[in-house]
DNA sequence: GCAATAATTCTATTATGGTAGAATAATCAT
DNA sequence: ATGATTATTCTACCATAATAGAATTATTGC
């Protein structure tokens, strides 16, 4: 992954993509709301993505946007996991789902249709 | 998760899962040449497997054994993952792999196969 | 523009996982 | 059985991620 983010820095992201544009200090207070983080903890942490260069941050009101998708970092995040767990085999991970976890109904039909549609 | 391994911990398991039951100085002589870890950080990652429950030990010669399986460790760390990065949908993380990761024929094929064997 | 207030940074502390040296215990060779 | 050797534990140190207080800078209302 060329930008590995910690947790902390997962839970500022999060509420980047949600948002789209948020004021740094509208996540500061909803991240206190929700996991007690100090006011300074959550500019620490902002200030630690745009280092990274996740997030940019455009005055006046310190207003950030993500300048990397949530879509690339699952990707990165589930192809290490993968790795990591299942020696890089998605097809391991697929089985592994598919056997073990109970999948909804829902859940399989999702699947299926998204398999249907492979390779035609 | 009943049991959380951290890493280093994970590569004194997949050592034991590997092998089903192996002399704890194996272990360390393994690691030491794969890893460079020193003999004394190897017996203290199986200590703390042997606190956690992940394994048990038995003399003579300090036999190390599993006493979880590998299966299980993956299912619970692929549900905290989908968890942390898809909101606990398994379907999205299929989408995401499908869409985004580059499968090879095989993986396709296997994954095919799987599902067709799904709720019949 | 300037004082008051709110937002942000700088720096430091804390918590935790990774690593390994010195001390101790188990095993081996005789 | 006993000294030599190898295996293991106890303890501590190190690196890094998480967290936040004090100092600084930006914004607002007059």
């Amino acid at each position: 992954m060329a930008i590995k983010l910690f947790d902390s820095e997962l839970r500022v992201m999060e509420l980047i993509w949600q948002k789209g544009a948020i004021r740094a200090s509208k996540i500061a207070e909803i991240l206190g709301d929700e996991i007690g983080w100090s006011k300074t903890t959550t500019y620490t942490v902002i200030k630690k993505c745009l280092d990274k260069g996740a997030i940019k941050r455009e005055n006046p009101h310190f207003v950030c946007t993500a300048l990397i998708d949530k879509s690339k970092v699952q990707l990165a995040e589930t192809t290490e996991h993968i790795d990591k767990f299942y020696n890089g085999s998605a097809s391991m991970l697929f089985a592994s789902l598919v056997q073990n976890k109970k999948l909804t109904k829902n859940e399989i039909n999702e699947l299926k249709d998204l398999v249907s549609k492979l390779e035609e």
